[in-house]
This record gives structure tokens, C-alpha cells and sequence, in this order.
DNA sequence: TTGAAAGCGCTAACAT
DNA sequence: ATGTTAGCGCTTTCAA
């Protein structure tokens, strides 16, 4: 497949292999002249570095292993694009794999990043297997773990507290004088920020001046069908219910939804606090309380992270952890 | 990084590195002793195969380069998802790109995946720069362009026609009895595709019984708050409205939004089709009728295609090019 | 069925 | 500033 090869530039440029190496990774440390010569004949032969060759010699590819639950969550999807973004500028390749949500597939998948010896590894949270700390801890890779805050990471995090968005969203319901509230959440048993969510709500609650609080699970994905199912059920279990917190602004939407199906007015009747700031919530109605995690923020601060690790020194002490905060962006729904 | 070596596997098992190889490769192929005796061996000391290695020597990397526009898209997060998931069954790992709909930064991308001498090239549609269809051709790598049909693909192609699409729309609204109809798009300067649906759609309406048709496009990227905008262009224009198509669910559901606003009643003001059968489609108010290409199902007849190129004889003739159609999903909307 | 040998194309000391 | 020299860890003929 690869026809033209280093060796060819140099003949052609009538320099050695290692000349047009070196040329090619620090342009600068060669003669003008020679320089030129190898620009010449890398242009007249259309040479392309063999990466593979490349990360072999260098006993690391320049590769970014980039794991997430699912990209199909939109949190993710921004995140990732993101990152391959400011990855590809620094000449770096994502390689994407997706854990569904589960440890063992995680697992698999930091043992397949591994054989390919990539310049760092990025996980999603901080919860896995004993085996794939070792795995990486053992590896000496950069490794950065994404979108939580809170616990001891393997190496580098950058993120936020998800109990205290939960926090946020409870405190946020109280001060708008509600005592029935809930928090609706989806896969909950298996999404564990989701679940640290709950939790930080939960106890605001329990702290706070409520008649009654409560958390409510839906097995499935976070969807707008999702949330119209939850506020049934919530409906059900609570009749006085006025202020409810969504783990995801797809289940904030359906919740919505299903209000007007009812006749339930927001915010009026209930208030709605949501979180993601998706696409739709400036501008659905009644536009959508929501908290902002700021996924492309992540995105930029896992970058520079990486690129400091990788170009330079690797980060020291606080500097390997990144709390990118969250927002509360209030709107009509509350 | 790399600590144990298949060196190190074969010294333990006392059998020669290339057995330890064949092994990996073919377990059949090695006597059942030897076979247990490696076996166990790699479990002892842990051993995880160095894919760049592999790779150079056996000149093509498990890796399959899937470039797309934006994953933040959800049909190609969709896509993108599935394949990643079909191919990691299959031991293939995937290296994902963004063109961000611009040729230049696809050939770019097409570059470096090159070299890393991919086992397949998925690309995003039928459009790209003559250099990139060289770059490619002369790869000798298999290549699936998907999302489209109608061209000549550069290997092979998996997608349906977008013009079809736009005219399955217009017909739509035809039959529902509507008479001046718009095609609302977005980013349709870059997005071919989109640009496609809108012709299709055009095509279709000249010819059937309106009174008036247009296409309207947003600059922006498809969004809710896009289709805000562009259904008050679109009054603007043409007062007496009756049926709306949408480039895109997004585009669509801000249509609602705007309508519901406004106090006009959908479908018995104005009929509103959709493309993408996105999550929240089928339960917003109303449910918005929308065509569905199925990201999903070229995601997986994508992966089928590799797997077959790979690991067997590349499909020829009519097999290169894979219809997934479209479904028309009638909802509350019309 | 197994092993020996020859690279795959490049990088990185080191020497010049 | 440039060239020489060794590999990086694995696959793949080819022989045995």
C-alpha cells in the first residue's frame, strides 16, 4: 500500500534517512538548502510518513485513545468533537470506543488502546475496574478521566462535582419557593453520575424546608419518551409534586411535553430544571431551566492537558485536575 | 511502555516467536500442546500484543479511518456509533476524523489516515476534492463512502438518494392537500446532502399542483433554534403557508416551537415534514412525521462491507453499492 | 507443525 | 548540520 518511502525522499534529495527525519519533526535543525531539497522531492514523489513505521521506532503513535460511554449522548459527542479537533491541529488521531456504560467492555477497550501504545489515554469518569487502573497505571501513558470531579484519579481529571449539580438543581427548585420536588433520572444503575446527581439533590433536599423529595429512576436511556414516562409516574407517587430536576435535558423535554399533554402549566403548576443545555433548551417552551456542564470546555482543557504531557513536562500536584464548574442557566421553566 | 515482548511469551512456552505469532493468529494451526503451553504463558506474564508493531510488519493496521462531518450530528453519531461497535467485535479499532463539511480539511484527514495504512476508509458522502479520490484510489484501501447514492462511488457505497428523499416530502405534502409549500434547510452551501433533499424537493413540487414552492436556507448549522428563524422567513414570504419541509428533525421541532408560538395550529394550519426521525420526534406536540434514513442500519451494512473487503473477497459489481432507502413516517404533524 | 531469517519504515542515540 | 548504526516488536516466506 505504501509505495514511496523516506528512504526514497532522501536519494531524491541526496540526503540520508535520518536528514528527512529530522526534517520532518524539527524542521528547523536542518540547512535551509537541505531543507528545501527534501520539500522538493517529499512534494514530487507525494510522500506520506508512515505513521505506523513511525510509532513503532518511536515506541509511542501518535494516537489519542478516547473512551466514552455511548456517542450517541450528545454531552459526548460534543466533547469528543472537540478534542479531535484541537488534537488533530497538534497532529494527533482519536481513536474512539464506546464502553456502553459498562466496566468490562471499558476494560477491553483500555486493553486494546494499550497495544497500540498511544500518546494518552482519556476515560470517561472515575469509576473502573481495579484491572484497568493497573493496566494503565502500569503503562506510564498520560491518562486524563473526563466529566467527574471527587474522587482520586489515575493520573490527570478534568470535570466537575456531580452531586453539587444536583445540589445546584434542588436549591435552585427551593429558592423558587417548591416543597414537593423530584429529581428524574435515567440508567441510573448503571450511569453513576447520573446517580451522584441524584445523591447531591437528595441531601439539599433532605436539608432543605420540603414537604417531600424523592428520586426517580427510569432503566432506560435518557430520552424525551423517557421523561414523559417518569413525570407519569411521578404524577403517581406525588400529586402535590411542583418543582422536578431532570438528570438530562432530553428527559427536561419530554417532562415538558408531557405537561402540556396534561395541561400541567410550567412553571406555574411545576417547575422544570434540567441539565445538559442541549440544542433545544434555549428555545423550547417554556425554554428550559437547565444546568451547563460545558462539554466543549472539557474538551479544551483535556487537550491541553494532554498536549502538556506529551510536548513538554507532565502536569504536577492540582495541576492535573481540572474543575471546569457548571452553570445554572435560568429560563422560563422555572 | 510496552513491557512483555512475544519474545518473552515464546521463551516461556519454549517455542520460537513465530509460533507464538501463528498462535495468535490461527490457534488451529499449532499443535495442541504448544497451544496450551502459549496460552498459558500469555496469562502468566500478562502479554498484550503490540498492534503498531503488527501492523508494520504486516503492512495494514487493525484500524478503520471513519471521517464525518460532525459527530455532533446525531445521524453520524448514530452511524458512528454502530460501526465502532460492529468493528470492535471484529477486533478492528476505529480512528475518527471531522471535515467539518470542507473538502480541504477531508483531504487533510484522508492524509494522515494513510499512514497509518488502515485496514478500510469509511468518508461521509459522494463530494470530495479530486486529490482525495487519488489519494484513495491509489491506496489500493478499501474505501466506503456513505449517507449517499447517485454517484459513482470511489469503491464502494452505502446510503440512500437524498434527492428521493426531498421528493417523498414534497409528495407528502401534495397528497395532503397543500399548495404552497417551502423546503426549509440549513448550512445547505456546504451541506451537499441537505442541498440534495431541497432539490429533490423542488423537483417534485414543479411539477405537482402548487401554487407557490421555495427552499429557504439558514447559513448556520441545523438547529432549533435555525428552524425559529427560518418559519418566520418563510411567513414573511409566503403568507398563505400550508406545508413545510425540513431539511432535519432539529430544523422541524424549532418549526413547532415557532408555530406553537405564534398560535399557528399544526397540521391544520400548516403541515410540517421532517427528516431524521430523531428521539424526540415521535413525542413531541404533535409528533412530527419525518423520514427516516436509518443511520443505524448503514452503520452496520458499512461494517459488513469492511469485514467482507477484509477478510474474504472484495465485493464487485452491484455489491459495492448498498441501498438502505428511506421510510416516511407519518405522525400527528400532517 | 515448528523455527530461522529477513525485513516492515521509521526514530534516536551517537559519532562525525 | 548530517550521517551511521541499531533496533522498535511483529509477520511472513521458506526450510526443516
Amino acid at each position: 500500500m505504501q509505495r514511496v518511502t523516506m528512504m526514497d525522499v532522501a536519494k531524491l534529495a541526496q540526503v540520508s534517512p535520518s536528514t528527512v527525519s529530522l526534517y520532518l519533526r524539527k524542521p528547523a535543525a536542518v540547512s535551509a538548502a537541505a531543507g528545501q531539497e527534501i520539500a522538493r522531492a517529499i512534494s514530487t514523489l507525494g510522500y506520506v510518513p508512515n505513521l505506523v513505521a513511525g510509532g513503532l521506532a518511536a515506541a509511542s503513535s501518535k494516537v489519542v485513545s478516547i473512551i466514552v460511554p455511548s456517542i450517541r449522548n450528545a454531552f459526548f459527542a460534543e466533547t469528543v468533537s472537540t478534542l479531535q479537533s484541537e488534537l488533530a491541529a497538534e497532529g494527533l488521531q482519536v481513536l474512539l470506543g464506546h464502553s456502553e456504560y459498562g466496566e468490562d467492555q471499558e476494560e477491553a477497550l483500555v486493553r486494546t488502546a494499550l497495544s497500540w501504545a498511544p500518546a494518552a489515554v482519556v476515560l470517561t469518569g472515575l469509576s473502573h475496574s481495579a484491572e484497568t487502573r493497573k493496566l494503565l497505571q502500569a503503562s506510564g501513558v498520560p491518562v486524563v478521566e473526563m466529566w467527574e470531579l471527587g474522587g482520586k484519579p489515575i493520573d490527570m481529571a478534568v470535570g466537575f462535582s456531580h452531586p453539587h449539580v444536583g445540589a445546584s438543581a434542588a436549591r435552585h427548585l427551593l429558592s423558587k419557593g417548591r416543597r414537593a420536588i423530584v429529581f428524574l433520572g435515567a440508567r441510573m444503575q448503571e450511569d453513576h453520575r447520573a446517580e451522584k446527581r441524584a445523591s447531591g439533590f437528595a441531601e439539599t433536599a433532605r436539608m432543605g424546608d420540603v414537604l417531600s423529595y424523592e428520586i426517580i429512576n427510569h432503566p432506560g436511556a435518557a430520552t424525551v419518551e423517557a421523561g414523559s414516562l417518569l413525570l407519569t409516574r411521578a404524577l403517581e407517587r406525588i400529586p402535590n409534586l411542583d418543582g422536578i430536576a431532570c438528570s438530562n435535558d432530553l428527559i427536561a423535554l419530554g417532562v415538558l411535553f408531557e405537561c402540556q399533554r396534561r395541561g400541567i402549566t410550567v412553571p406555574d403548576d411545576i417547575a422544570v430544571v434540567g441539565f445538559g443545555d442541549l440544542d433545544f433548551s434555549a428555545s423550547c417552551i417554556p425554554s428550559l431551566t437547565t444546568i451547563r456542564p460545558s462539554g466543549d470546555l472539557i474538551g479544551r482543557e483535556v487537550a491541553r492537558l494532554i498536549l502538556n504531557s506529551i510536548q513538554g513536562e507532565r502536569p504536577e500536584g492540582s495541576a492535573r485536575i481540572i474543575d471546569t464548574g457548571h452553570v445554572l442557566i435560568e429560563r422560563r421553566s422555572t
